[in-house]
DNA sequence: ATGTCCACCTGCTGGC
DNA sequence: TGCCAGCAGGTGGACA
């Protein structure tokens, strides 16, 4: 489930919570998610003093006065919650600060993950290093994005999940984009026309901006018991709307592709060799 | 190297 | 009401 902008709303719900704050109490109530979690994390936590929180693509960092950096991704299913009510089967991993606030990390499908790094070595570390760049940063823009997708055969929205070439899109706001700018995804990454990679890129950050203030206009509630990071209201253009009218006028399909659903406007989003018939 | 498929795990929903 | 198939926002390993 979680994007860049469910992990970006989630750290910043983390930051008043942990920042400056010293953890006082480490709970592993299983010892692995995904993967296992990383040797000696309690002892490595316990006592520390958070030093900075921060995000890469879907992962958070959660950096301390020791020296380490903790990163976690939160799968398909991964949620920090803020003080909850009880703690259960899914809670995995439970922080308790000096100041008595309570964070658990809970993931029913344990898609997701926890591990350490050293925090002076943090961009090399490799998920990060092999990353393509923020979307929201100045690293990504069309000229770049074309020279990544330059020869690549496969589906521009198979290319844009791929976060090598950037960072955090899932297939959620992958469908949102392409329908933005007018790109059918099957089209071969390769491709696509400039003209539409500048279009693709600004889509890209109007829909994550978007997300991203619509998480930010409820984050208060997360400061409140029992408050669940990582979901909040949204509205979607076509993702999850199977049969429902477009904006354009037209209806919204699903297809199935590698096992994962599209949803698109066939309208809005006609194939290349519709679109333009003879480009040069 | 690139593209495709599948496994990992649990919970929820919709159809019968 | 109950059961079961199908589906879910991600990643990464195996294979062509």
């Amino acid at each position: 489930m979680p994007e860049l902008p469910e992990v970006e709303i989630t750290v910043r719900g983390l930051t008043p919570a942990l920042l400056d704050r010293r953890i006082a109490r480490v709970e592993v109530r299983r010892a692995r998610m995904r993967r296992p979690f990383p040797s000696g994390l309690a002892e490595r936590l316990t006592g520390a003093r958070v030093t900075a929180l921060g995000r890469r693509g879907k992962y958070g960092t959660i950096s301390t006065d020791r020296g380490d950096s903790i990163v976690f991704h939160l799968g398909m299913s991964g949620r920090w919650r803020i003080d909850p009510v009880e703690i259960g089967r899914h809670d995995h991993l439970v922080l308790e600060t000096a100041e008595s606030g309570v964070l658990s990390l809970n993931d029913p499908r344990r898609f997701g993950f926890v591990d350490v790094t050293a925090t002076d070595r943090l961009a090399a570390y490799a998920p990060f290093a092999a990353m393509g760049p923020e979307p929201l940063g100045d690293g990504f823009h069309a000229a770049d994005l074309g020279e990544r997708l330059r020869g690549r055969t496969g589906a521009v929205k198979a290319a844009l999940l791929d976060q090598r070439v950037v960072a955090g899109l899932g297939n959620i706001y992958v469908c949102e984009a392409l329908h933005m700018a007018g790109v059918e995804p099957a089209t071969p990454a390769g491709v696509v026309p400039g003209a539409k990679l500048s279009l693709l890129v600004d889509s890209v950050r109007a829909v994550l901006n978007a997300a991203i203030a619509a998480g930010g206009s409820t984050i208060r509630d997360y400061a409140r018991p029992d408050g669940e990071l990582g979901y909040f209201a949204r509205q979607w253009r076509v993702y999850g709307r199977e049969g429902e009218a477009c904006g354009c006028g037209g209806v919204v399909v699903r297809r199935a592709e590698g096992g994962r659903s599209t949803f698109l406007c066939p309208a809005c989003q006609p194939p290349v060799g519709k679109a333009r018939v003879r480009g040069r």
